[in-house]
DNA sequence: CACTCGTGGAA
DNA sequence: TTTCCAAGAGT
């Protein structure tokens, strides 16, 4: 009862280390990726990237990471700037407390720091956003020092290395440490990035190519034919499905009402069309209205439907049923958000949005306002 | 510690 | 088309 899987049973032989060190090494050297945030020693450059690629894709990356660079070229400027430009250049990226931590870690630098980036493990963990992962990426990246990293591409390589009897999240601690153990200390920067790019290019999640893998003879999940298998998965429960109701409210101006979110929770700092969830038994245009009267504190008259948008969130999915509506009386009040605002579908792309709402932009911009 | 937090690439 | 999941962190 209670016996705990012997992880120590799934370390890596000392006799392996030095061999798994030098043919990454040598792998690297050869098929390494070549990529922007590789080009610079600059730890603000690199920090930008290493948040920038949190449960991001490279590709989806790039053109972000270059546009930022271009907006906010040094800490100063970021620290400078207003979060509503931060959270613009952001839009569709995703996670945007990610935007938010990044805006305020600058003028915690800018502040605490002179300005500096600090160049210690316990001082850069202390910065909003920056966990274990992405301490040990600029570390070693701007710094080369001998910080071990554990992203999604590292725990599967070494789960399969080990050949890992459990899910990842049930060993971080083993992993963590397995890690640490072939870190090269002598090639940190290297090491880490090679590392990154062997489960991002070889170890892939389906079909990895191990005839190209340079830890093939060292790999037990290859030795014993299960690097399909591994890393094992945990079984997700489907996602509950939302109905929304959203207001596309014009006034005598021809200026629609938009607000903003609050800061913290799902889309923090954002601006949206106003609206809310169905309940039951209950007609779109009369949850729209109930939604904005309580919300908004106003009256307005429910007319044409203009799109309907479908979304998948992290843990849930939704529908927008997007009617345009008419302001009839009151004073919109921000009383389920930060602010609202009338704007004119000239002003309202200086706002960002997430992703669902900047598809009933785009079908506004197409048909003829109210 | 389980849950929250976005979006799009790739199969 | 659906499904997985990507250079994870905060609470």
């Amino acid at each position: 009862m209670g016996a705990k899987i012997d992880l120590r049973m799934k370390s890596v032989p000392p006799s392996v280390v030095q061999p798994l060190r030098t043919s990454l090494k040598i792998w690297y050297d050869q098929w390494g990726r070549d990529l922007p945030w590789r080009q610079t020693l600059d730890p603000y450059a690199i920090w930008i990237s290493e948040i920038m690629l949190q449960q991001t894709q490279v590709k989806t990356v790039i053109p972000y990471y270059q546009r930022w660079l271009k907006r906010f070229p040094t800490l100063e400027v970021l620290a400078a700037a207003d979060q509503q430009q931060v959270l613009k250049l952001w839009q569709g990226l995703g996670y945007y407390a990610r935007a938010r931590n990044l805006h305020r870690a600058a003028q915690i630098i800018v502040t605490e720091w002179g300005g500096r980036f600090p160049d210690t493990l316990d001082a850069v963990l202390q910065l909003p956003g920056v966990g274990k992962t992405t301490a040990g990426g600029i570390l070693s990246a701007a710094f080369d020092q001998p910080v071990p990293i554990l992203d999604g591409n590292v725990k599967r390589v070494l789960a399969r290395l080990t050949a890992l009897s459990v899910p990842p999240k049930r060993a971080l601690l083993h992993l963590w440490l397995v890690s640490e153990q072939v870190l090269d200390p002598e090639y940190p920067r290297g090491f880490n990035q090679a590392l990154m790019d062997l489960g991002a290019t070889i170890c892939l999640p389906k079909q990895p190519s191990c005839d190209r893998c340079p830890w093939s003879e060292f790999c037990q999940a290859y030795l014993l034919n299960l690097q399909t298998k591994l890393p094992m998965s945990e079984p997700r429960s489907p996602l509950p499905h939302k109905q929304i109701g959203v207001a596309v409210i014009w006034n005598d101006q021809g200026q629609v009402l938009i607000d903003r979110r609050p800061q913290k929770g799902l889309l923090g700092g954002l601006w949206e069309f106003p609206g809310g969830k169905v309940e039951a038994g209950e007609t779109i245009p009369d949850c729209i209205a109930r939604e904005i009267k309580e919300e908004l504190g106003i009256e307005i008259e429910v007319g044409d439907h203009l799109i309907t948008v479908d979304h998948a969130y992290t843990h849930f999915k939704v529908t927008l049923t997007v009617h345009h509506c008419r302001h009839l009386v009151g004073e919109p009040q921000p009383i389920a958000c930060d602010e609202v605002r009338w704007v004119t579908l000239d002003d309202i792309e200086m706002y960002p949005f997430p992703s669902a709402n900047q598809q009933i932009i785009d079908a506004l911009r197409h048909q003829t306002p109210q």
